[in-house]
DNA sequence: CATATTGTTGGGAGCGCTCCCACACATAGG
DNA sequence: CCTATGTGTGGGAGCGCTCCCAACAATATG
């Protein structure tokens, strides 16, 4: 089989040196003559760049790191990650770039697979997803000089660059709405505590309610993303005889609805619903959720955008924070019509 | 800031020659004195070596590529592309090697992005995926000498490597499966024919069929995979009255099962649902679907072993065919005690 | 004692590219 | 006429690694 051609072959045979074909090949000036010769014996042999040559020589490897920790097993279980990806995929896709996939879930591999991230030569940047609070990885990045954005707020946002959305306004939000249905007795399955998205849509929601002079007393159950825990705590928040429950998560709120039939009660009839993300086809659940919609595939474009700022020098930390926005669909009692305007 | 070392700056540290920092690095024959010395050097300054320069060396990259074409718009709704990713990225994972991700929706970057994943020294192989029949991109694969495998089986399958699920035979169980719980007039919602997955499955079902002196005659349907479609796909079949249905995808199923439950009918009281896949968790229908289930994971692992030896020179094609396994649940009438030990 | 064998190490060459400086040549100005 | 000011273009140097061969020491063999 015929050796791979290089620059210097193209040259050759276009009877012109490496350098003016590189030139050619990457915008470079070029007289239109010459360029024309070049190109064309481009097109005739087929003749590409070496990526690790020029990832080499430039210092660039025009590839992005998109970095999933832990409990891979039930990620693509939510349709989040998907979303997320396909963001980022488009925006690479926009900038000629690679994207690079490091999933890991628990394990010994974990360790490894982090300094296969940091690698000098591998990627131009990383965008660490999924973080809890405290998380390991944003110190262990931070102590490198590898440019990387977070999807989410970490706890030291102050220091990083990061993309989210508004999860406590986004929450409240949720609160106002089902106070202005009359609720008068709200209920909350939470997010865990240990992640920045759950703290907030926590705090959001009961500060909502505060405003409206409710409160949730104990009406109040911690799951852990998962649609199986979405509907134990709603059946422990039955006992209270909750009218109402916001789930910080579409997955759980599946759950919770299940718990909710199960029960033999009918949502909205005798609860109502509002959850977290607008990840879910509305069609998939019968009643059609009403809930926060985050702008996931957005976030995913945007933390490329701002990666690829931050490999380009930028150094002033960055926070970009989306709106979220609330549909209305038929989770929730529709009392009032004002409340479908909210 | 300093500059980053180099195979030369640790070995002077420890007064050694490059080569033998790279034999340590490597794992080559180093005396243990040496290896010890180097490895206290390697740890004090956190020495990476630098993959660019590895792969322009070395001329293999340690990266695999995925190629997931066509429709990334409603892909991520599908957690079946979810269970791929993960089932390769745990294999690259376990083989030390870097999964790149393309993914591409239509539109005219579709031919850069293809002409990107042959670029040379970027990725060592790559997988493709979801293909349609008579696909382009096998063509212009089979076009390089990029080596890669195929998931699913590619129309002239002959000359490539592939791993694919039985859908014929999977298909088949589901039919003998409903004509074993005395169904007489069963339907079929079919997957586009454009797909090789999409005909297999509706030669199997209709092969399985015909060995009980069952026929689907026009209760026959075909859907493009989308929820939508399978609900659309079911609203028509009821007119024909059908007492079982074989959905060729859980996606479509879903729709599939909404359309029974608007129509103010039974499942699987009156209409028996099977479908394929066993992928959306059984928990988010009700009834639970039965279903034909597909080792996705397994798929995905297996493809990257696959292409592992293709990439070390394998140059017959192989093809490797996962076996389904039927899940009774309850979308389908339990008359017979026979039938759930199927 | 000469020669083969083995184990360990060093360094040249080269992977294919980019970057930069120098050169040729043309045109313009003093 | 000689110097400024550009255009195109060529080629050296170098990115950091692997691969290979040569060198050397230490030991085994005839």
């Amino acid at each position: 089989m015929a050796r791979r051609l290089n620059l210097e072959d193209v040259g050759r045979r276009a009877g012109v040196s490496r350098s003016t074909v590189s030139r050619v090949v990457n915008g470079g000036h070029v007289s239109s003559e010459t360029r024309r010769r070049v190109e064309a014996v481009i097109a005739e042999t087929g003749y590409r760049p070496h990526a690790a040559a020029r990832s080499l020589a430039s210092n660039s490897t025009g590839v992005i790191g998109l970095v999933i920790p832990s409990a891979a097993e039930t990620l693509f279980d939510d349709p989040y990650f998907g979303r997320l990806i396909l963001g980022i995929s488009s925006a690479t896709n926009d900038v000629s770039m690679t994207l690079a996939l490091f999933l890991f879930g628990a394990g010994p591999d974990e360790s490894s697979i982090i300094s296969r991230v940091v690698t000098p030569g591998l990627v131009d940047g990383v965008i660490v997803t999924a973080t809890t609070r405290g998380d390991p990885l944003i110190d262990h990045m931070q102590g490198t000089n590898m440019p990387f954005v977070v999807v989410g707020r970490p706890d030291n946002a102050g220091s990083t660059f990061c993309v989210d959305v508004d999860n406590r306004a986004g929450a409240r939000t949720a609160a106002l709405h089902l106070a202005g249905l009359g609720c008068r007795r709200p209920a909350l399955i939470a997010a865990p505590s240990n992640t920045t998205a759950g703290v907030d849509r926590r705090s959001g929601f009961l500060e909502g309610l505060a405003e409206e002079g409710l409160s949730v007393e104990d009406r109040i159950v911690e799951g852990d993303w998962s649609q199986e825990s979405g509907r134990r705590a709603m059946d422990r928040l039955l006992a209270e005889q909750p009218d109402a429950v916001f789930v910080a998560s579409d997955r759980m709120a599946v759950g919770a609805l299940r718990a909710i039939r199960e029960a033999g009660l009918n949502c909205p009839g005798d609860i109502s619903v509002v959850s977290f993300d607008g990840i879910v086809p509305p069609d998939l659940t019968a009643p059609q959720l009403t809930s926060v919609v985050q702008p996931v595939t957005e976030v995913g474009e945007r933390a490329v955008r701002l990666l690829t700022t931050v490999i380009a020098g930028a150094s002033t930390p960055e926070h970009v924070v989306f709106p979220t926005e609330l549909a209305v669909r038929e989770s929730c009692g529709s009392i009032p019509t004002a409340a479908a305007e909210a």
